[in-house]
DNA sequence: CACAAACAGGACTAAAACAGTACCGTATCT
DNA sequence: AGATACGGTACTGTTTTAGTCCTGTTTGTG
């Protein structure tokens, strides 16, 4: 059903609450916040600071927060950070695998046609629109108060 | 990595090699031309049918045809047809399951959004449009190519 | 300097989904 | 009657996914 990881899934809701505080989050934090359990938080930002995603601090008071301003990341992102290239089969550019039927196959990789249409609409969902905010706020001001958060994160 | 079921990849070789003759071609025949074993070619178009895609004559002389005019059919109602409404996570409108975290989460399906981008994009690939042809072809002559061999196949 | 807080990396297991196959039944044509 | 072809479903081995745990490294604090 052309389904996303559940730990992608868990991902967006660990993400957006760290889009609400203004500092580094420990996974124990965010794991008590979020109610997703502590191991599986723990495995997704892992992941996601090693993309680039989000940046991490060891030691006492270290914690997660955004690598880089969080209104300019993509749920396409999010997606692949977690789950590697989109690639709806195995005979598409870019996903590594080759198809076994590529010497007799009657369409030489027109999945491609999906996959980038799934790509470009994946480009234009933000991941500030999964906060329950943005169906209130004006998406300018929302913008704004995510970029303070960030700012104010960084200096910390 | 939000990828389609093996059986859906190949269906898209059987569809394609279905919309090339003018006539009903039975499961034994399209697994021969297609290359795809024949258990999961017959399973392919079972299910196809099902749905009314695809439309089945039993009996000597009998196979599989388009159920409609194949010009009008989109890589959404394939995809459907074989994997049951698409649906990126569990907490999406129409995905039949719940999501366990409904209670708590911060963010009522937005996954709704990523849901209705993806969906609308595979809307507008057509299945004609993974035939190789349709790279060299103008659009309107394959369009009615394919539609004469529909209603060829339709009166026989 | 010792200790505690936090992240990093990877190994491991149980459960679920998939892929592929087979079997038996029903309809249709000759 | 018999051959052809679809219809439904059940079964099984394999692969993926989900979730957990453990061991190591970094860093702030008293
Ligand atoms: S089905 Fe993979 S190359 Fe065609
Ligand atoms: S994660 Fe499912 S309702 Fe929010």
């Amino acid at each position: 059903m052309l389904k996303v990881n559940k730990l992608t899934d868990y991902a967006v809701v660990v993400l957006c609450d760290l889009l609400r505080g203004d500092r580094l989050r420990s996974a124990a934090d965010l794991a008590q916040s979020s109610g997703v359990p502590l191991p599986t938080v723990s495995k997704i930002l892992k992941q996601l600071a090693r993309t680039g995603l989000l940046q991490s601090a060891r030691g006492v008071n270290g914690g997660y927060g955004f690598g880089r301003p969080p209104a300019g990341i993509s749920m396409a992102e999010v997606i692949e950070a977690l789950e590697g290239p989109i690639a709806v089969t195995g005979c598409v550019e870019d996903s590594g695998e080759m198809c076994e039927f590529v010497h007799q196959c009657p369409m030489n990789g027109h999945w491609n046609a999906v996959n980038v249409a799934i790509r470009r609409s994946l480009d234009e969902v933000r991941l500030v629109d999964m906060l329950p905010e943005a169906r209130f706020m004006d998406p300018e001001d929302l913008n704004r108060v995510i970029a303070e958060r960030h700012a104010a994160a960084m200096q910390a």
